[in-house]
DNA sequence: ATGACTCCCAGTGGGAGA
C-alpha cells in the first residue's frame, strides 16, 4: 500500500500532471495541498474517472486540501474541529483502517509578524487534534506541506537559512512536539541520498541547482512504523515544463500484522 | 542586489508564497 502527499500549488493548473503523476504511481491515497480552488470548482469528476474517490474542501486564491484513495474513505473531518480558522488546511479521514491526517501547515512569512504567531496557535491547535486521533485511531499517519525544516541537513544553505522562516528554533521545536506525540519522520527512517529535497524555489535555476528544503513530510504513528517499508521525494514532476515548486512525497506500508 | 518565478485576482500592477 502506498500514501503521498503533494503540495500542487494550484490544481487548475496541474490537474494534468496529477492525472499524469497517477497513472506512474497508482497511490492508494493521496492528500494534495494549495489547490486553490472553491469546491464547486474542484475537479472531482476528471480524477474519479482516474479510479479514486476524492473529498475537498478550499477557497479562492490560496490554501485549499484534499484527500484521494481508491478505496472509500470514511469519517472525513475539515480543518481543526474547536479551532476557528477561515482557511482551508487540513483535511482527515480514514482509508483502508488508517487514519489519514493532510495538512497544509501555515508559511509564517516571517518570525515575529502576525502570521509567524498564527503559525504557532494553529501547530499547537493540530498538535492536540493529532494527539485526539491518535487516541482513537492508533494507526494514524500526518503528512502534507509543514513549512518547517526540521534539522539543518534539511536545508541547502543552513548558514543562510539559519533563524529564517521554516528554520527558527520555534518552529522546529513544534515539529520536535509532534515527534513527541510519537510520530517519526518516516523520511528518516531509512539511508537517503544527502541534500533531499521536496521544495525548490521557482527562481535563481534552484532547482538545476539543487537549492531546496526538505518541507514536505510523513510523519508515522507507533502501531504504523512496523509496516513503513520506504519513504521517498519523487522529483520527476518536478522536472515538468510547468511544474509546482513542490515534489511529491512517498511511503510505502505493508500489510497489517 | 530583501530580486530573480509563478500563482492569483485583477485589469496593463501587486500580494503571497517559501
Amino acid at each position: 500500500m502506498q500514501f503521498a502527499t503533494w503540495n500542487v500549488n494550484s490544481l487548475a493548473v496541474r490537474l494534468p500532471q496529477l492525472l499524469d503523476w497517477l497513472q506512474a504511481q497508482p497511490v492508494d491515497a493521496l492528500v494534495l495541498q494549495e489547490t486553490k480552488l472553491t469546491d464547486d470548482k474542484f475537479p472531482y469528476a476528471e480524477i474519479e474517472a482516474a479510479g479514486y474517490q476524492v473529498s475537498f474542501f478550499g477557497q479562492k486564491t490560496y490554501n485549499g486540501v484534499a484527500l484521494l484513495s481508491r478505496e472509500p474513505h470514511e469519517d472525513v473531518v475539515m480543518n481543526i474541529p474547536g479551532f476557528a480558522d477561515t482557511q482551508a488546511r487540513v483535511i482527515t479521514a480514514t482509508v483502508n483502517g488508517v487514519r489519514v491526517v493532510g495538512g497544509y501547515f501555515p508559511n509564517g512569512q516571517a518570525p515575529g509578524s502576525e502570521k509567524f504567531a498564527y503559525k504557532m496557535a494553529w501547530l499547537d491547535a493540530l498538535r492536540a487534534f493529532v494527539a485526539t486521533e491518535l487516541a482513537q485511531h492508533p494507526q494514524l499517519v500526518l503528512m502534507g506541506d509543514f513549512n518547517i525544516a526540521p534539522e539543518d541537513r534539511d536545508v541547502y544553505d543552513p548558514v543562510a537559512w539559519a533563524g529564517q522562516i521554516h528554520c527558527t528554533p520555534e518552529e522546529r521545536a513544534q515539529f520536535q512536539a509532534l515527534q513527541a506525540l510519537g510520530l517519526v519522520d518516516a523520511f528518516r527512517l531509512f539511508e537517503q541520498p544527502p541534500k533531499s529535497w521536496s521544495w525548490w524555489d521557482y527562481r535563481n535555476l534552484a532547482f538545476r541547482k539543487n537549492q531546496g528544503l526538505r518541507i514536505d513530510h510523513i510523519l508515522v504513528s507507533p502501531a504504523l512504523q512496523g509496516r513503513v517499508s520506504a519513504c521517498t521525494i519523487d522529483k520527476l514532476p518536478r522536472k515538468n515544463e510547468r511544474p509546482s515548486d513542490h515534489a511529491p512525497v512517498l511511503l510505502t506500508l505493508g500489510d497489517p500484522a
